[in-house]
DNA sequence: GCATAGACTGTACGGCGTATAGTTGTTGAG
DNA sequence: CTCAACAACTATACGCCGTACAGTCTATGC
């Protein structure tokens, strides 16, 4: 017969990569802990033990995962741009990235306690800060502080939690902001009144965002090496 | 005989509390992968389903070690003090409660996802935002960045992962230190010069801390309604 | 034609969270 | 003093998980 079942599930030969794929939109889809190495393995058709000839382990898979990610986000900035919308131009290009891959935050945090790969953003990061005047020690300081914003930015996004329906998000924000309503207003007025803003559907997710770059880039302004020195609150 | 076995562990009823006492004790001895149903109810000399008369289920269990935490933060600020130096200290302290227990920054994002019971904490930060004339919105925002920038400082610290001894961490250190020296230099000039203070060890973490702070305190004086416009990289 | 090595399967182990049902020890009403 | 009722816990079992170890195909080079 042919060399193929046919009318069978299509088994060409797995490979780094195939597998890769197949991890990345089982996460993106169903959130982070439906990928098991079992599920992957049911859905690419094959034993779970199968895996194990590409990748050492889980750990290694999860990296595999992260080099995907890190290889998706843009890392060239506008050579003729200031400094400062350089570094707003690399963030917001990892945000992009993160947001477009539900599961990708989650990933990187996990993966980031290894050997990280993210050596070509690092990179163009470090030069830019360096233009602005940065020693590598706090370039490098800011460097990463870039990277664990655009990570805490996606995650702090309301709601935020992959692999769960539209409904159930909606519905737990609006849980959540029934019970911070109705919290005793004199004891806490604040948070009464923030109630709303502190749930905020997706409408204004992109106000989110566009807040937290605007946050971080006139942190680092302000620290800049010739900024105005400001009234700072420092010790 | 004696109402106690005597010569056996001493065992008296468990309680909510007594759970998370031992629970956080675990996690930060051995890392958060460490607490499990089955490993915490031997350490409480108990069947493992003992713990789910107490505890809904293992999420519940986190809950509560998370309202430990928070419970520890201390939530007061200088009233006497400028707005600036008010939310540096609320910032502070929690890095302090964060350190403290090396397991806590992780329990903290899992158990983002629920209902926090951070209330107090928030309602005096966004107290303290509001004398800065920042509205419920920025001040929403502003909180949450501040609340993620502690996990992050400290999550981000290098070499930080919770549960492996002093010299495994020095060993991953070092071997990360020699693979960023060794990449091509022409390629990656910045990575290079910057292998040091990229991984640099706990020597300088109050460095890290410290400039982590005051970036983020910067950034919050420069958004703050009435500061000077300066040169923003903004669209 | 056949050994070899690469890619995969089969089976099994120990550990996880937890559903369900059964067993105690204490307590308060009769 | 008895005994039902209840709180607190135990026993057992199920279906997951990652993965060690050993066996089995299959294509390829000689």
């Amino acid at each position: 017969m042919a060399p193929a079942k046919a009318a069978q599930v299509e088994r060409t030969r797995l490979s780094r990569s195939a597998v890769v794929d197949r991890a990345l939109q089982l996460a993106d889809a169903e959130g982070i802990d439906a990928l098991t190495i079992r599920r992957l393995a049911t859905e690419l058709g094959v034993t779970p033990m199968a895996l194990y000839w590409h990748f050492r382990n889980k750990e290694e898979l999860i990296a595999g995962l992260a080099d995907r990610i890190w290889g998706e986000t843009r890392g060239d900035v506008d050579p003729a741009a200031a400094w400062p919308r350089q570094l707003r131009s690399l963030l917001e290009s990892l945000i992009d990235v993160l947001r477009s891959h539900s599961s990708a935050s989650a990933l990187l945090i996990d993966s980031e306690k290894l050997g990280s790969s993210h050596w070509q953003v690092t990179e163009v990061t470090l030069e830019v800060l360096h233009k602005a005047g940065f020693d590598a020690m706090h370039a490098s300081e800011i460097a990463r502080s870039a990277l664990w914003t655009g990570l805490m930015l996606v995650m702090s996004e309301a709601g935020f939690d992959p692999g769960i329906t539209e409904e159930e998000r909606a519905e737990r924000l609006r849980r959540k902001q029934v019970e911070l309503a109705s919290l005793p207003p004199q004891r806490y007025p604040r948070l009464v009144e923030a109630a709303v803003p502190l749930t905020a559907c997706s409408d204004d997710a992109s106000f989110h965002y566009q807040f937290g770059v605007d946050l971080f880039i006139a942190g680092v302004q302000a620290m800049a090496p010739g900024a105005l020195p400001g009234r700072h609150g420092g010790s």
